[in-house]
RNA sequence: UCCUCUGUAGCUCAGUUGGGAGAGCAGGCGGCUGUUAACCGCCGGGUCGUAGGUUCGAGUCCUACCGGAGGAGCCA
């Protein structure tokens, strides 16, 4: 959107262009909207513009020989819609390097201030959810964006550096035996008025021939492509029908899922490790003003912790020595923490809050609280799977090394009592050429909801889709 | 799904043992020779979430439902 580009008009540059000193002197051009107007006592006003460039506004002079200065710019207000032109010169004022002297100031639409909801006072995040066609005109939407957008940047970045395939896993799927809990059905047979066979619906008369569901996962479909090319990781939407309401669950939400062949679980956690500190110093390099907002506005201390995450290892726990810990912590919990029982919110809390202060990487779970794919350990209790816990958010990575071992695979299923039929081409990756290989999802909300630390997760993502709520 | 709290003006909230609704901000008008979230004055604005019930009388008490928040379970 620059003017140097060839794409548009060579005067029409970016606010975050016309707030560098470099421009001064320029004729240029720009294009937002109002954030606020202020008028001086001169009788002139400053009207600030925001195009979503950058966190900062850029102070436009509107002075009253503008000859639609009483018109219109004398009660421009927040949310109007305007394209100025004029002259960067160095600021007079403190607290910007730059602002625009202008020459021509033309309102394509107004906001009315009677009705325009939001206003120049602070809105708590639950009332701005309401208003989820508004919000990203607020500084915390627009960080919120920006840093959304650098995250996605980077995870594309680093896989591809890694020499992982972006690959695309289906949205769709016709199998209801993916096992990671309550699915969407997706379905065109008429509700009110369904096929039935002996009592039962018929899905063989739906769209698919089948049962279909909306995915909870593409890992499956990856290990496919990672037992074919090695390396690949999808980033795409993911669907759980789970009736949670809590500030860290959505029924749609965006998962990162690498998958690698001929790595072992110890690969594995290095990947996580290496991938999420690349994330964050990404982010701390080139967002700049918004992290520094989610800092003063958000959540104090949070660039300082992101900065020691980045700099120390990451410390490592089996399970089995998390529990002694649990159990010689001293530390009174509401639910028992034995060996064998999964770990509740709070022991996780205190694990990842109290007793390491930072990213903590749990491994070799028990194999009956795990899913049927993931690796038996040699000592035959214990499965190589792994979690990455965070402070405040919590789980953001689980996975595992995938069981590659056809006799051990099919034990498993059977113990599970799952049947192989449901499976068969995934079984049939083991019967030919079978290889170690290993994989992850990241929740994409969750990393966002730990890096800026804002409290919901329904603020980290645009549109927020929770029991009861897809407005919009 | 469970537990707890909550729903009063555009927004944030106050409203005392049930007696007829208030403030700040926002908005409108006026004033103020460069300002950078609340300078001064005046003005307008509310079926007190919805539906029942108790009572002479309900924002206030009771019941149900709906929305929101926090925590739990499930998970990413």
């Amino acid at each position: 959107m620059s003017g140097q580009d060839g794409i548009v008009d060579a005067p029409w540059i970016s606010a975050a262009q016309a707030r560098n000193a470099e421009h001064i002197g320029r004729e240029i051009e720009v294009r937002g909207w109002v954030r606020t107007r202020r008028d001086s006592k001169g009788g002139f006003s400053f009207v600030e513009l925001n195009d979503g460039s950058c966190f900062g506004n850029l102070q436009i002079i509107a002075e009253s020989s503008l000859p639609n200065y009483q018109a219109d710019i004398h009660n421009l207000s927040a949310g109007s819609s305007i394209v100025a032109r004029g002259i960067v010169q160095a600021s007079q004022g403190g607290g910007q390097a730059t602002e625009l002297l202008a020459k021509q100031i033309r309102v394509l639409g107004i906001a009315d201030p009677q009705d325009y909801p939001l206003q120049k006072k602070r809105h708590t995040l639950e009332k701005l959810r309401e208003w989820a066609h508004l919000r990203p005109r607020t500084n915390t939407f627009g960080a919120l964006t920006r840093v959304r957008n650098r995250l996605s940047q980077s995870v594309h970045q680093f896989f591809q550096e890694q020499g992982f395939y972006y690959i695309n896993t289906p949205i769709i799927t016709a199998s209801d035996c993916e096992g990671a809990g309550q699915m969407f059905r997706v379905t065109t047979l008429p509700l009110d008025h369904l096929p039935l066979e002996k009592g039962k619906v018929d899905f063989s008369k739906d769209f698919f021939g089948k049962s279909s569901y909306l995915t909870v996962s593409g890992q499956l479909e990856a290990e496919i492509y990672a037992t074919a090319l090695g390396r690949v990781y999808t980033f795409g939407p993911t669907f759980r029908a789970e009736n949670s309401n809590t500030s860290r669950h959505l029924a749609e939400f965006w998962m990162i899922e690498p998958e690698a062949a001929f790595f072992d679980l110890q690969d594995n956690m290095l990947l996580a490790e290496k991938f999420i500190k690349r994330l964050l110093r990404d982010l701390l390099d080139s967002c700049g003003e918004d992290m520094a907002f989610f800092e003063e506005r958000i959540q104090p201390g949070v660039i300082a912790s992101l900065r020691q995450v980045m700099e120390k290892p990451f410390e490592h726990l089996t399970y089995s020595d998390a529990i002694e810990i649990l159990n010689s912590s001293g530390e009174k919990f509401e639910y028992p923490h034995a060996w064998g029982c999964d770990l509740q919110a709070e022991h996780e809390r205190y694990l990842t809050e109290k007793h390491v202060r930072g990213p903590l990487v749990l491994y070799n779970y028990p194999k009956s609280i795990k899913p049927f794919y993931m690796r038996c350990n040699d000592d035959g209790r214990t499965v190589a799977a792994m979690d990455v816990l965070v402070p405040n958010v919590g789980e953001i990575i689980g996975g595992s090394q995938r069981e590659e071992r056809l006799d051990v695979l099919l034990s498993r299923l059977n113990e599970m009592q799952l049947q192989a039929e449901d499976y068969w081409w995934y079984i049939e990756l083991r019967k030919f050429g079978t290889v170690p290989h290993s994989g992850f999802g990241l929740g994409f909300e969750r990393v966002v909801q730990w890096v800026t630390g804002l409290g919901n997760i329904r603020d980290c993502i645009p549109f927020p889709r929770t029991p009861g709520s897809a407005e919009f």
